[in-house]
DNA sequence: ACCTGAACACCGTTCAAGT
DNA sequence: ACCTGAACACCGTTCAAGT
């Protein structure tokens, strides 16, 4: 890549990450292009679609996850609680920018999407720690990890959209756990 | 009302419920206008809100969630199954419309909305059947109906966004009752 | 009192002209 | 090879002019 384009790619992921921040994911791309101070035509060759601009953005932070699902996989407290805070955080991370929650959870079910693979991460992260309990037998086997992260991402959504407090946020994810436990 | 602007108000309505059919609450206001025959500004004068429209088309059969409600109480069949097919229904009923989980389910947390007080009848809907269980000691007493509603809603939304279908709604559904039941 | 439709604003997307 | 920005399309919203 020419030097001036690496420069703008940069600068426009940089940009995006800081509008996204402030106004959601939905944010106007012209406002991005504009405050990076490139012409929208120069963002388009470099994202053709605004999925493919989140999935730069969200490289720089999204296999964070893993650490906190390695956590979880270790964690020696009762099941109901560890996966009580291992969603919270799930979560709290879809949910870091507005409308993150809608995003994910689609895209994770539509493997065309720029950001699938993305939500594969998350996907996976989410696996393992399902996987532990399953294998100690405290929560229903027929239950896959994608059908999970579609629960969760369902919590996650209606809490993004209508602005709920963690409170009640963790109450809704105690009674999907519930349902997901066998004991 | 002046008769013309009765008749343009009638023939607004039926068309937004066709239009509403075919792509969803969130389709373009101006084509509802043009398939109504009437300019855009007199769509804005009858409807100054999309929200507005969405209720004034929803006011025909949003009562009749009332006798699905009504049947769930009075079913003898084991809970989980009376369960599953209430909310069950409650979801078909939410996503009669592309788009329409997510409008009913934020609404509702929203007495400014529009259609706050039809997102009550769904709420109220929920907390008869929901009630009938509480007496009976099967389901868990701290969850209100509005948590409920917004759960249930979480889950509709996940399944209209990603076009799921009834089975594997049905599973979602039913992990969230398993959280609800205390046996 | 109500309707019309031109006009504006906003935003996504394309592409001819430039470097 | 890449960038610019004018231009177009689309859609929501307003309002002066009409009936």
């Amino acid at each position: 890549m020419r030097a001036d384009a690496q420069k703008n790619y940069d600068t426009i992921v940089a940009t995006a990450t800081l509008v996204f921040t402030e106004k959601g994911m939905d944010a106007p791309l012209d406002e991005i292009a504009t405050r990076a101070d490139v012409g929208p035509g120069t963002l388009y060759r470099h994202f053709p679609t605004r999925e493919d601009l989140i999935d730069a953005v969200i490289k720089s932070w999204i296999a964070q996850i893993e650490a906190a699902a390695h956590d979880a996989v270790l964690s020696d407290s009762p099941a109901r609680e560890v996966l009580l805070s291992w969603f919270a955080e799930y979560v709290a991370r879809i949910s870091r920018n507005k409308g993150g929650p809608s995003k994910f959870t689609s895209a994770m079910s539509n493997p065309q999407s720029p950001i699938f693979s993305k939500c594969e991460v998350l996907r996976e992260a989410n696996e393992r720690v399902l996987d532990r309990f399953r294998v100690e037998g405290v929560i229903r086997a027929d239950i896959d990890s994608l059908e999970v992260c579609r629960i969760i991402g369902g919590v996650a959504m209606v809490a993004d959209q209508t602005g709920l407090d963690e409170l009640t946020t963790a109450s809704m994810l105690g009674v999907v756990i519930d349902g997901l436990l066998t004991t």
